[in-house]
DNA sequence: TACAGTCGGGG
DNA sequence: GTGTACGACTGTA
């Protein structure tokens, strides 16, 4: 009997051994410890079918319990099942390959679903939980309790040994000659073209560091892929994997349309016993940094390594899947169907999202932000709409305009279960993050675990109306964006009865203002009767000094959503639709855009802004002339778009077009969710792939265009202030007609 | 002018 | 291991 407290880093099937558990243990060792661990799927269909499926089950050659049961589906209620335990996970997904083929027409359920899932809900881990152990004789888990919760607030977190391994440059614009490998304790430049000796030194550092976290830039698609075939080459063994018995497992590239765009997922390469992240292929890095993927993990139970690869979709749905299981509510299969062309009038239904106003377009001081927080997850869980909730009461609209529920109060559905712990510890989060200073050590910790929340919660309202979703259903999709709208009309009435002028609508958010009221406490009045009107949380995001919405290039009559920037009272800019938000626009851009935002900020009403426009006419002069005399580093003139679809699909000749197909004739095929770097240049091609492999003239960069580029951008935050086009062009008009 | 292609939004 | 709007905008012809 042994006996060990530590966090949980990982947990993987054991072919013969159960599962595998890795432990960083509190006296430091790394341990990993082997579990029993059955599985159990489930069949529902007709009776001569389930025996037959019984009869084939029995004949296999692996260890396997069979069992008639009932057991709840969300969608069809109770249903009598065939439950079949496997003594090894291990053998379920090659299995479950088979009787797909030769049981078409069962339904299966629980079959696909990542043993970590069902470990969170037997035993409650979770990645990086503490958990307390205990051995027997032959070393295996006996005895298994986790000691903390994945909902505190400040878990006492692991001594994680960490390096991180990254090339000189970028390795799909030149070629590395270095990598870099970095530990606590020292940091090694390897050569990459003295390779023998590089490898042995790489082995070398693994051994001694013996890292829990490896963290690489390219790890995925150029590091790992490169040193394991020159390890190969060499006959050497690189000891990356820290569990000797087990494989790196890769994942093949892919593209896949999802968020209403193609998205490609470079190659994974997944190490055991310890942990690979590429922070080049890790969703929303720059969002929440590994911080953020740590608690992602966390909270959904995911591993580590695959939690840091995945969308927050993947990880809403995993939570989703751990109540459920925890409540013996049969996990249908991830659905593959094709969707059924729509009809006109659903497409009008479906189109029935938020509510979006247009903004008065101008100038505007002293204005009110409020948004309320998170209001669609809100209100899953406020009206407990869920999609075994809906359409069981009263008639749906009139509820719905009466704020009254159109569901049971119990029980609790499935979605606002998964969804209220989440909810309350981002506004726990969110109210302490509220007292701390920036300084705090905790205050990067909190705002990298509320932006993982935060996307949780976002997606977790899309899934709902998903259909491939598994516990997707449209109607009650539709029923929390009427609950929206209702809400933010609501909110919008109540504003007007106060005499508040309310300027924007958008969603979940009110843009208001009135005379005299330019402080917290002038607005909290109207906050507080608004929460108590809708039962909904609504916070105040900040006071404007000024905000300009942006009316249509098209049409400068016309006003749109969505286009605005602003300075709030205390300091921060704010901007949406605009050049610096875009990610297709130049760094070069973006930069002269911020700078100008930052001098305007220093404007003490909307409308005095005279004495900053020399100031303003320098930045822009400044900025010119470094243009024309090409003193700007050619990288910050780079075009990033994104490859929507193959070569051959391309229609016309857009600039990323052309730079695709010259990166085709040397090689280099991107595919489509990939991002294709170009810039301007002069010539016919007019576009030239940033990633090509020989020199080119930085003369022939097309300057005329890159100038138009940055006056719209320039005039765009300029003309709200009725700025003359002297100060953008210069007073010599004629350098506009240079072009 | 029409058409093709890319982008944002959430917080 | 995944959300198939929608409208604004830019670039090409």
């Amino acid at each position: 009997m042994n006996e060990f407290t530590g966090w949980l880093l990982d947990l993987y099937p054991s072919p013969g051994h159960g599962i595998a558990l890795w432990l960083i243990c509190e006296d430091g060792q790394r341990r990993c410890l082997y579990q029993d661990f059955p599985v159990t799927f489930y069949a529902a269909g007709r009776s001569h079918r389930l025996r037959a499926l019984w009869a084939f089950l029995r004949k296999q050659p692996f260890h396997i319990t069979l069992a008639r049961t009932e057991r709840r589906d969300l969608f069809s209620g109770s249903t009598i099942v065939l439950a079949a335990s496997l003594d090894q996970p291990s053998t379920l997904p090659s299995l479950f390959q088979t009787l797909t083929r030769i049981f078409p027409d069962l339904t299966f359920y629980d079959t696909d679903l990542h043993i970590a899932l069902r470990h969170a809900a037997v035993y409650g881990t979770f990645p990086l939980a503490r958990c307390h152990i205990v051995t027997d004789r032959q070393d295996k888990i006996c005895e298994l309790d986790v000691l903390d919760s994945k909902w505190d607030i400040d878990p006492k977190s692991p001594p994680l040994r960490v390096i991180t391994i990254e090339p000189d440059t970028d390795p799909f614009h030149n070629n590395p000659q270095k990598i870099l490998v970095r530990s606590q304790k020292s940091c090694v430049s390897l050569d990459l073209n003295e390779d023998s000796a590089s490898l042995g030194l790489l082995s070398y550092l693994l051994k001694c560091a013996d890292p829990d976290l490896i963290i690489t830039s390219h790890g995925d698609t150029w590091l790992f892929p490169l040193i394991l075939k020159l390890a190969k080459a060499q006959k050497r063994s690189l000891p990356l994997n820290r569990d000797p018995n087990a494989k790196i497992t890769y994942r093949k590239a892919r593209s896949y349309f999802a968020y209403n765009q193609v998205i490609y997922r470079g190659q994974q390469i997944h190490l055991a016993g310890r942990l690979h992240l590429d922070i080049r292929n890790t969703v929303m890095y720059h969002d929440y940094g590994i911080d953020g993927v740590l608690e992602m993990a966390r909270v959904t139970s995911l591993p580590i390594q695959t939690v840091a690869r995945v969308s927050p979709g993947t990880g809403i749905s995993a939570m989703q899947i751990v109540t459920a299981l925890k409540q013996e509510i049969l996990v249908p299969l991830r659905k593959e169907q094709v969707e059924r062309p729509k009809t006109t009038s659903e497409l009008f239904h479906d189109d029935m999202g938020g509510i979006v106003y247009d903004p008065i377009v101008g100038l505007h001081e002293d204005v009110a932000e409020v948004d309320f927080a998170s209001m669609y997850p809100s209100i899953m869980v406020q009206f407990n709409i869920s999609p075994e909730t809906v359409n069981v009461g009263k008639k749906t609209s009139d509820s719905v305009m009466n704020l009254e529920r159109i569901t049971a109060q119990e029980p609790q559905g499935l979605i606002p279960q998964t969804l209220a712990p989440l909810l309350t510890k981002r506004l726990k989060l969110k109210t302490k993050l509220i007292s701390l200073s920036k300084w705090d050590c905790r205050y990067k910790n909190y705002k990298a675990n509320t932006a993982a929340y935060k996307w949780l919660l976002v997606t977790c309202f899309g899934y709902l109306g998903y259909k491939n979703a598994r516990f997707g259903r449209i109607e009650a999709h539709e029923a929390v964006t009427a609950y929206g709208r209702e809400i933010l009309l609501r909110a919008k009435d109540v504003a007007e009865d106060m005499g508040f002028r309310v300027l924007h609508l958008y969603v979940d958010g009110m843009w208001i203002k009135k005379a005299g009221c330019r402080t917290k406490q002038d607005f909290q009045p109207l906050l507080d009767k608004i929460t108590t009107t809708t039962k909904l949380f609504i916070m105040l995001d900040g006071i404007y000094k000024w905000v300009a919405f942006l009316p249509s290039r098209q049409n400068k009559k016309i006003a749109v959503p969505n286009r605005y920037f602003g300075v709030f009272q205390n300091g921060d800019i704010k901007t949406r639709g605009i050049e610096t938000r875009r990610h297709d626009t130049p760094i070069f851009i973006k930069e002269t855009q911020i700078k100008i935002l930052e001098i305007l900020t220093a404007a003490p009403g909307g409308m005095q802004i005279a004495s900053l426009l020399p100031e303003i006419e320098t930045v822009v002069r400044e900025k010119e002339t470094e243009l024309r005399l090409g003193k700007i580093p050619l990288e910050k003139l780079i075009i990033h778009q994104t490859v929507s679809r193959q070569l051959d699909e391309y229609r016309s000749p857009s600039p990323a077009f052309v730079a695709l197909k010259q990166l085709k004739k040397v090689g280099k095929s991107l595919r489509p969710g990939q991002s294709i770097r170009f810039l301007y240049i002069l010539g016919k091609q007019r576009s030239r792939a940033w990633d090509l492999p020989y020199t080119f003239d930085p003369r022939t960069v097309d300057i005329a265009r890159y100038w138009l580029l940055l006056t719209r951008a320039i005039s765009a935050i300029l003309d709200p202030f009725e700025v003359t086009d002297e100060i953008i062009l210069g007073k010599n008009k004629q350098l506009k007609l240079d072009l």
